[in-house]
DNA sequence: TAGATTGTTAATCGATTAACAATC
DNA sequence: TAGATTGTTAATCGATTAACAATC
């Protein structure tokens, strides 16, 4: 395996999509063997690139035939650490903690919540899938309990360094961050920002000069 | 201004944060000159970074001053297309999209939600966000009546594409998919897919890989 | 063998950063 | 004037793509 640090960004942000696609091939359709041009095309990159991906990790394919797409799946689930599970505490229980906790997809990538909380009291109690919703001064003992590293951040923009102050104070060691705002957090934690926000405003530029084209254009 | 089509796609995306920052600045800490330096330091961004971008769509600053806040809001809030308003629809209207329709962000953003649609009948005239959930047969109508250009896709994997169809039959031209799918779309219609999926994953790639290396480190 | 496909090197393309003259 | 800061060019860095030998 290449250098870690030296593996592009946009390439382990590529790992997912093949992974789920293959688990795809391997449990839906039944396909035993996919070539890098099959499963570049299903996701609209170049077969160079899939080839690319892969050949940082390691040599997964067979020469004139392709790669096998069990054994590959299991490579690229290997890769990511997905064959494992990580337990992971969310804190802000409102409509896109619920949407989170909800979604099935996140349990296939070895994701298993083992808490949810919110600083408001009147959810306490309250069982959002499957999961009831607890107080965020139980969150020290959630985490150690489980050995959670993993937390989420669905609580509004004012309170979310507070929560990951708390987060980080715990034992967490990677946050998935929904609030638009930067955490200030020690070099051994990672944080990921999910804005939203970006999302809508570029495609909102991109029909705006669409438009200012178009006015021109006549 | 530069030839739009080779302005960095990188950039594009910066320009929301510095429009939300500056918005702060203006309203809530009444700050009425920002450098290149504040702005970015408060994003994580480096100073030569903020004012290429900056760059590519004409000059805003005082050298040796910096940048009117209240100035620089509008000009970055014309160039993205925010001072207008883009009428949306939402079709889902599961935990996801009932999150994306409480969002406040959004409405500073321009967007508009004009209509919530589900094709899941026990969800019809359920009101979300003070905005009733209709029929997704009524799409036609609503689009048009609007004249919305944007859509945000929010229901299961399965129906993504048959969504998105109907709402380029109805005059959407830009499809905001939480989906985790590819989307087939004419050319002049833009998608953006907005996969969680790699979020959470490649937070569990950089956690798996630092306990790979404490492990080896031992 | 002929056709297909990988893995990898080299070339290209795109984005960031450094340096600095211009200017307040 | 001296110090600060912009706007822009050139240099660097990083990612993608093309080309092709190796191999099934």
């Amino acid at each position: 395996m290449k250098d870690r640090e030296s593996i592009p960004k946009a390439t382990i942000e590529r790992l997912p999509l093949y992974y789920r696609c293959l688990d795809k091939l391997a449990n839906f359709e039944d396909v035993d063997v996919v070539s890098s041009k099959d499963l570049g095309g299903r996701l609209g990159i170049p077969p160079t690139q899939v080839r690319k991906d892969l050949s940082y990790y390691g040599e997964f394919g067979r020469r004139g035939v392709g790669y096998d797409v069990f054994d590959l799946k299991r490579s690229v689930g290997r890769i990511l650490g997905v064959d494992e599970v990580w337990t992971t505490i969310l804190v802000g229980a409102g409509n896109l903690g619920r949407a989170l906790v909800d979604y099935k997809g996140f349990e296939k990538m070895g994701m298993k919540l083992v808490g949810v909380m919110d600083a408001d009291l009147s959810k306490i109690g309250n069982k959002i899938g499957g999961v009831e919703v607890q107080s965020i001064k139980k969150m020290d003992e959630i985490v150690s309990e489980n050995d959670a590293k993993l937390g989420i951040i669905t609580v509004p923009t004012d309170a979310a360094q507070e929560v990951a102050d708390e987060m980080i104070e715990s034992g967490i060691k990677a946050i998935w961050n929904f609030a638009p705002t930067r955490l200030h957090v020690p070099e051994d934690v990672t944080v990921r920002n999910e804005d939203l926000a970006i999302g809508i405003v570029s495609l909102i530029y991109h029909l705006s000069w669409k438009k200012r084209d178009e006015e021109e254009g006549k």
